[in-house]
DNA sequence: AATATTTATGAAATCGGTTTCAATAAAAAG
DNA sequence: CTTTTTATTGAAACCGATTTCATAAATATT
């Protein structure tokens, strides 16, 4: 590997011009300048991103939190993200959370120690009291998840809506018992109720339906979840006629094991998911659901920090999404 | 954030003893090593990751190349990697190479300047002759796909044997018109076959049935390639009546298009996937598919490469793992 | 008791860049 | 034709750690 002091050599000129040379500084006289740049093609130099951050700079990389990689919903997120970025010239770090707040502040040190100039949180695991000391180190962006008390950007699905039109739209076609299975809880840290949560209870309110606990059903996120909610619900004697899962692989889950139970889909049992991840199209019949707008969540929440990094104020510090119910089979 | 500069004026010693204490040094005596210690603790110092490469150390962090984390073979794949790796105290840096050669070069620079101590190649779009430059700047090990003719150690799944078993299967099942699909071509870069295709005629071969070539589709990725690759197949005078696929989302998309159009599966076309990813039993039929031990080889690749880091000889330079065959409704 | 070795410490150099500061040359203004 | 401003360059300091080298004290060896 050459380095500035053996650019400076070749071409005759200090360390200090050639620097100037690398970050396009005026008062640099043409010729000087290509005598340099000649230099630098010579030796295929590259300055060394180590000895820049030595100096406070910034290195153009960008972490992404996610709390487990293998869920398409975040993989196809994190995909977004690293497609926009590696054509702004910016290179993605991806971290993987597990949901743990620890690990997950393992991975918010790196901005302390400018390993990466911004982080985008996917998901969250801590509080705001906590994940407040980071922010001085560097830009912070939720995208997807986030904390109602913070203060940072957001960029974020309007799922209030999206889980009311899923609702409503059981409700309009005769549905009056439904069940509800989601990936966390109802609540957020603080205790009030999550969007989804809200997005549903307000659908059921306006029709004058109550909401029966013994069809709620937390913490299922796999496909193994879906089917032992299916299996659960079955045997209840009295069962709920529709069920809206907060993930196309739960929703797939209760899907098949209906099916395998012998019952028909949707004229026993209506089933919606969220997210319209590929599978719900591989399903028979193919899963109504609410499309999450991955793609551009992920390139709005990297513009965002991208012009907070160039200094460009954001435009918005809040980007709302909505999230628009798919039709097809399955209802 | 404060310095070993702060460290140091605070207990009262000088650099280059708190540098020992945070390297574990000997000579330093217990009383200093305390006082350091406790400084250290009081200013909740961490070294900078960026200053300690500066000097050539080494900062516990592995690059993981991978050319779509979309993909839920390299996701699975990463996620194991990354698990592992949490655990031994080291970071995981996941780049998307998309199978852009200069994309991937780009990626391996990293090793070049320092960013990553070394790099788990998932996927290879550079000839060895492009990497060899690379191998002098930090370890790099092959994880799934590798250059045969390359020194480096590689983790590999035995996929001749792989794919021999499942078509040996198809024709004991009595099939004697078999078609095959691959995500690339049925070649190396230097022009041999590759393992797969080599399992897929060495089974033909015994069975002394030729190879139709009209049979063979090249570049077939995703459930909609499957879903055309069906559509051809039904069109055809004379059509195979088993397909194999190298992926089970082009495999998924045979099976739908097949169904969709009338024709039974196994009966009419018997289909047989490769990677066993979840959606092998969503599908119904369930797929027939041969599995790839993603997270054995995932695991193995980081312990072999930590094994080089740490000066520890790797045991094995080449690890080979069986991929099983999973026999399930579709054949 | 004299000498050699081991233990314990810090000043200064180093890694590869950027930034500050000073100096000089050229152009513009008075 | 001076004075001021602007353009152009390089020496040296700096970022935060490690490493080299020198030195002193304590211990071991002859």
């Amino acid at each position: 590997m050459s380095t500035i002091s053996d650019v400076a050599k070749l071409s005759g000129l200090s360390k200090t011009t050639v620097s100037r040379v690398i970050n396009n500084y005026p008062y640099v006289t043409k010729e000087k300048r290509e005598l340099v740049k000649k230099a630098m093609e010579e030796l295929s130099y590259t300055p060394s991103p180590t000895a820049r951050r030595m100096r406070g700079q910034l290195t153009t990389s960008i972490g992404v939190i996610v709390t487990r990689i293998v869920n398409p919903f975040f993989s196809y997120l994190v995909n977004a993200i690293e497609q926009l970025a590696y054509k702004k010239g910016y290179q993605v770090l991806i971290f993987q959370s597990n949901g743990d707040p620890e690990k997950e502040l393992s991975y918010l040190n790196l901005l302390k120690t400018k390993q990466v100039d911004g982080i985008i949180m996917t998901s969250v695991a801590n509080d705001w009291e906590t994940l407040k000391e980071y922010t001085n180190f560097g830009p912070m962006v939720f995208c997807n998840e986030y904390l109602s008390n913070s203060t940072l950007p957001i960029v974020r699905i309007d799922q209030i809506n999206g889980v009311y039109n899923g609702i409503k739209h059981l409700i309009e076609k005769g549905h009056k018992k439904i069940g509800y299975c989601t990936g966390g809880s109802l609540f957020e840290s603080d205790g009030k109720n999550n969007d989804r949560s809200i997005g549903f209870q307000k659908a059921l309110k306006e029709a004058k339906i109550p909401v029966n606990p013994r069809w709620i059903f937390v913490n299922q996120l796999s496909i193994n979840d879906g089917k032992n909610v299916a299996k659960e619900v079955i045997s209840m004697a009295d069962r709920p006629t529709a069920i809206f899962a907060g993930g196309d692989e739960v929703a797939a889950g209760i899907l098949i094991e209906t099916k395998d139970q012998g019952l028909r889909v949707p004229e026993d049992i209506a089933i919606i998911g969220f997210d319209d991840q590929p599978l719900a199209e591989l399903l028979e019949p193919k899963l109504t659901t609410i499309r999450q707008p991955v793609n551009e969540m992920g390139e709005k929440a990297l513009e965002l920090i991208i012009s907070i990094l160039e200094g460009r104020e954001p435009k918005e510090a809040y980007v709302e999404l909505t999230a628009p119910f798919i039709q097809r089979g399955s209802t």
